[in-house]
DNA sequence: GGTTGGCACTCTCATCTGGAGTGTGCCAAC
DNA sequence: GTTGGCACACTCCAGATGAGAGTGCCAACC
């Protein structure tokens, strides 16, 4: 037998062949079984020999004497480094998505929605959308209008297409005019400010206002607030989560049960993704290179898009360490790129 | 033995205590079991004589001869028309559930949201939020706002507290002046309609219109159809799926998928509690009594509302049969209290 | 030296079996 | 109509058995 830890030609294809059919069955792989599906040129002892080679490098393992041989972690990790070929993402597969995508002029939150959505149900995977920071977006428009007499609206548009709008009360003595008025102030005042200006703003600007615009200006801070708090409890969407609960791969209720109220736990998983937001390429995390514990046993692959300049959010993928990583690549670099180009249309 | 087929007291009391510690523990009860826990005034072999006679009338069933008895569909029929005692709601209940949902003041799918989210936590069941019917609003208030030189925003809000926005492209010929002009003459001919009113006159409205604003009505015309789009897809809002799925009464994957999928397809769902609003009480489903077969071996509790004159909603809780009634009811009872309330509350 | 066929070995998995446990149904006595 | 006693039926668990699968090792071969 050759050298025990060298990654040779023959081995690299074995490990190949081992991996993409532990994904497509989830059945430990024996080496009678490589010989008829795959052209590897010698006999099953030869195989038996290399798969022993690939387990003393760790990247097979066996489940038992008698069982076939599975991928480790680290076996996931060489064929997703080495030995994974994507295809190019074609110019049908982006229309469609893009058509999906597209089919109404919408705000970011909708935009994203929507894509998770996609991904979860293109995938059969659990998908994550993780949108900008709040603070990397600046007020493009501020309005106020006049529903009843007792009831305002006040409208924020964003740089990364957020609407966000809000009922406010209004006292009797504010008057149409002062609403208009108040927008045409406050959008010279904050206007290209970012939320976290306009709010350290507010409290100058209420100085110098007449005392019957005070409650409307106080609201309007809520308001601001709310952007920062949207970006705390929203800004993560989760769709699919159904598909990895039920996944045959996690039959066991007690794991089930915990990766459920892990995918709850919002901020967790936000801020696993903000931290490798750094990294403007494809991130892939398997296995025990999760952070969360509950997620030890899952593939996770987070794909950062440019939302709008400086403005960076994510896409993830969460699967079992045996997804399709060739097809769940594909399909977020092709949301993403859709994403960028519907967000960037600015006007 | 007493004649088989008469509910007496005692039988009461005995089918009584069967549904509550089946409720409480998912375990077949036996005649000594009942005799330990319940001072029903006689001996384990009486119990025996009556849960026979329980069981002939159908209220009971044996999963298997040395089994104790398990409660049928009829049985908890029975029971929550006949023996279900209700505590009313008290005061610091709907305080609190008050509270959580009007923290901000909200538009009606927040609300919702939020009032199906708080159900889901509470039962750990699964939650269904059934908006109105979007003809069962009138136009409140319509708005355009210049955003950029390429785009504006249009602001529908609906007598049901719905705000529908939406970016709309502008070609360059259309000025700041022309959108105030169209929405206050929109305003005029529009509000107080119904959105299928709005769409039928948006034809007329657009001949008397110069050519350039033409394409903008033709954008608000698809806004009008998201608004019954809305309704399609968004009407039905479900939360705490997982709640169900990971139940440990299904923990068959066959059934898990198909009720996951079932729960998907919001159409389905929308029609059944949409058929029932008609009634003005809470309605129970038990079982087969359920049209959707995939809810066969669930119970569905639906509560109406009326989220403002003549228009009414629904907040449903799906859980297993063996679903705390008294408990489940309570809430529901609670939070379209709460819901009545905060979407009363009209400008 | 690398490769090959042969073969004993090991471990899982499905099936079977027996015994403990549980709750019933029936009966005779009250 | 109610009660205690008891045989019966059935589940559930543990241990046993055998088939099947895949390995590791070895001697022979190129």
């Amino acid at each position: 037998m050759i050298g025990t830890s060298y990654l040779n030609d023959r081995r690299k294809a074995i490990l190949k062949a081992v991996v993409e059919e532990y994904i497509l069955n989830g059945q430990p792989i024996g080496s009678e079984e490589l010989l008829r599906k795959y052209s590897l040129g010698c006999s099953s002892a030869t195989i038996r020999a290399e798969l022993a080679a690939l387990e003393e490098m760790d990247y097979l393992s066996h489940p038992h004497t008698s069982a076939g041989r599975v991928p480790t972690e680290q076996g996931y990790r060489i064929y997703v480094d080495h030995l994974l070929t994507l295809s190019p993402v074609s110019f049908q597969e982006e229309e469609k998505i893009s058509q999906v995508l597209n089919r109404q002029a919408q705000d970011l939150r909708n935009i994203l929605a929507e894509a998770c959505r996609l991904v979860a149900a293109i995938s059969t995977y659990t998908s994550l959308a993780l949108a900008p920071q709040a603070n990397q977006q600046v007020m493009r428009h501020i309005h106020f209008v006049p529903v009843s007499a007792k009831q305002a609206l006040v409208i924020l548009v964003t740089s990364l297409k957020v609407i966000q709008d809000q009922f406010l009360e209004v006292s009797v003595e504010v008057s149409e005019e002062d609403l208009e008025y108040l927008s045409h102030y406050l959008s010279r005042r904050l206007l290209g400010k970012t939320p976290w200006q306009c709010l350290q703003e507010l409290p100058v600007i209420r100085e110098e206002q007449p005392a019957r615009l005070v409650s409307l200006l106080n609201q309007l801070s809520t308001v601001l607030h709310n952007v920062f708090l949207y970006e705390q409890s929203e800004r993560l969407i989760v769709e699919g989560a159904e598909n990895l609960l039920l996944a045959s791969d996690f039959r066991n209720s007690f794991t089930q049960r915990r990766l459920a109220d892990a995918l709850d736990r919002r901020f967790l998983l936000q801020d696993v993704l903000d931290r490798h937001l750094t990294s403007r390429n494809l991130q892939i995390f398997i296995g025990q290179e999760n952070e969360v514990v509950e997620m030890h046993d899952l593939t996770l692959l987070a794909m950062p898009f440019e939302a709008s300049r400086y403005a960076y959010g994510a896409l993830g993928l969460l699967g079992p360490m045996r997804m399709d990583y060739a097809k769940g690549i594909r399909l977020l670099a092709c949301v993403t790129g859709v994403l960028e180009r519907a967000l960037s249309q600015e006007a």
